[in-house]
Order: structure tokens, then C-alpha cells, then sequence
DNA sequence: TGCGTATTTAAGCAAACACTTAACTAACTG
DNA sequence: CAGTTAGTTAAGTGTTTGCTTAAATACGCA
């Protein structure tokens, strides 16, 4: 995109704007991951396959279709996107596969799933519409 | 979906399996809402205003544009979502209109952004593909 | 070797997403 | 009032998502 800006506001903080769009720009990275992450886990599924995994190593793809009420390739394919973010990695008994959270991941996720007691005892998302 | 089994595995701790079925059912609705949370802040421009809102209060949909590189309906349509999800807040003065993030949600939204910092400094990402 | 179980992969599809451009509303300004 | 600026909304579009069913792979066991 080119450089013009789109507002002419007399009191736009240019200086502030330059700053921010370089903060931003040097943090591409670290944006792109988080917001991957974030993405990843903002699947309902996902987020719930998440929490089982922290709560239990010992889950199989089996467990998880019958916890979650899924179908077998469903939950498989959301595995292997947290598999291919390098969130959870697999380890294959037998004919079982368990799945793990990854130890690199583990700090974030699990940070992440402390906020659901917040949205549990709140009652959130009720719109205020009196006076 | 029905409830028979998808795996007839011997080991198959069923009371452990009905047990967190439970605790996933009796915390839908957090699951819901963080889901979503995470879902909208997962969008890696959508993130970015998140950050941006945290970091300054007084940042019109003009500012954002510029700074994200983004035309105004882009940014425009990312800000009403974060609305219609109770995330961030509207303040007009003039024609222009501030966004701020809402009391409510910053501490969640504070907690998911200082993550960055950890992918800013590790990296991550580098598959391990020695012996 | 052949059958059953556990899981993955492939193909197909409706719905959601993130943008684009154009039209519209609202506020200020001469 | 007419013209400009700030922002929202609407319509259209290519891409991605999350599932489905069917086929393929891998392991265990008689």
C-alpha cells in the first residue's frame, strides 16, 4: 500500500502514527505467531481439545470424538492443525495415538484457558439495555 | 449426536470419558465466549488493533488505517465486529470517532497480547530435525 | 494371511471470512 | 446551502474453514 494517509485531520500525531506503524512492522513475527495461536485455539472444538489435553495426557483421538460428540476424522483434522502449529505432538501405542500439548506451547495455551473460570461464574455477554 | 462409543478399546476409561464430557457440557457457555474472544483477536490485523488500542487510547479509525496499512472499511468492518463482541468500545467527538478497549475485556485482551513478548525474543517455530 | 480396530488422508461442499468498491450518513466549514 | 471530511454500511468476490463420506494406511491378532 502506498504511504498517503487517509484522514487530513488537523491533529492527526504524525510522529505517533510513524512510531506505532514501526512498532508494528518490527514485530511482524511475533504477531503473525500469537495470532496464529490465538486463531487456532479460537475454534470452539479446538479450544475444548485443548483444555482435555491439559487436563489429561492420555487422550486418544477415540476419547476426544467421544468426549467432544465428533466424528473420528473431524477431530483428526483439527489435530493436525494444532500437530502442524507445533502446539501438540503425538505419540503412537500400538495402534493408539495420544496426544500431548507441547511443552513449548503448554505456557501459552494454558494461559490462555485460565480465563475460562472468568467467563464461568460471570455472567457475560448480557447487553445492558435500560436507562 | 448419539452416544455410542467411537472406540472399543479395552482400555478406555469410560468413567474418566463421561466425567469430562460433563465438565465440557457444564462450561459451554464459557467455552463459547472464549472461543470467540480468541477467534477475533486471532485475525492478525485484528490483533494489532487490539495492541495498538492497548498501547493508546485515543486512536481513531483514520490513525488505524495508516498505521495498519489498511482502507477505512477494512478497518471500519474489523472494529465493528470487535464491538458487536463487547471487546472495544465508541467515542465520537466531532466526526471522529475514538475506540478504546472495554474495561471489561481489557484483562483478558492485556493477557492474550503479553504473549507477544515471548515470540518477540525466542524463535520459535525451528523445527528440531537433528539426531 | 486375512479380518478388525485406530487413525489419517482425500474429495466435496455449504458457510464464514476478509477484503474490495461504491453508496450512504453524519458532522464541520466557508 | 454546497462542499469536504470521517466513518459506516452494502454488495460482490475469491479464499478459507469445518464438516461430511469414502478410501487408504497402519497395527494387532487369530
Amino acid at each position: 500500500m502506498n504511504t498517503i494517509p487517509n484522514c487530513i485531520r488537523i491533529n492527526a500525531n504524525q510522529e505517533k502514527i510513524g512510531q506505532f506503524t514501526e512498532t508494528i512492522t518490527r514485530s511482524q513475527i511475533a504477531f503473525g505467531r500469537l495470532a496464529q495461536i490465538l486463531d487456532l485455539a479460537g475454534n470452539e472444538n479446538r479450544l475444548k481439545i485443548i483444555y482435555l489435553l491439559r487436563e489429561e495426557r492420555n487422550l486418544c483421538v477415540c476419547d476426544l470424538s467421544d468426549i467432544l460428540g465428533m466424528t473420528i476424522p473431524a477431530v483428526s483434522q483439527h489435530l493436525r492443525k494444532l500437530r502442524d502449529a507445533q502446539l501438540i505432538e503425538a505419540r503412537k501405542v500400538g495402534q493408539t495415538v495420544f496426544y500431548s500439548l507441547r511443552l513449548e506451547s503448554a505456557g501459552v495455551l494454558r494461559a490462555l484457558l485460565e480465563h475460562l473460570e472468568a467467563f464461568q461464574t460471570e455472567p457475560v455477554l448480557i447487553a445492558y439495555s435500560g436507562p
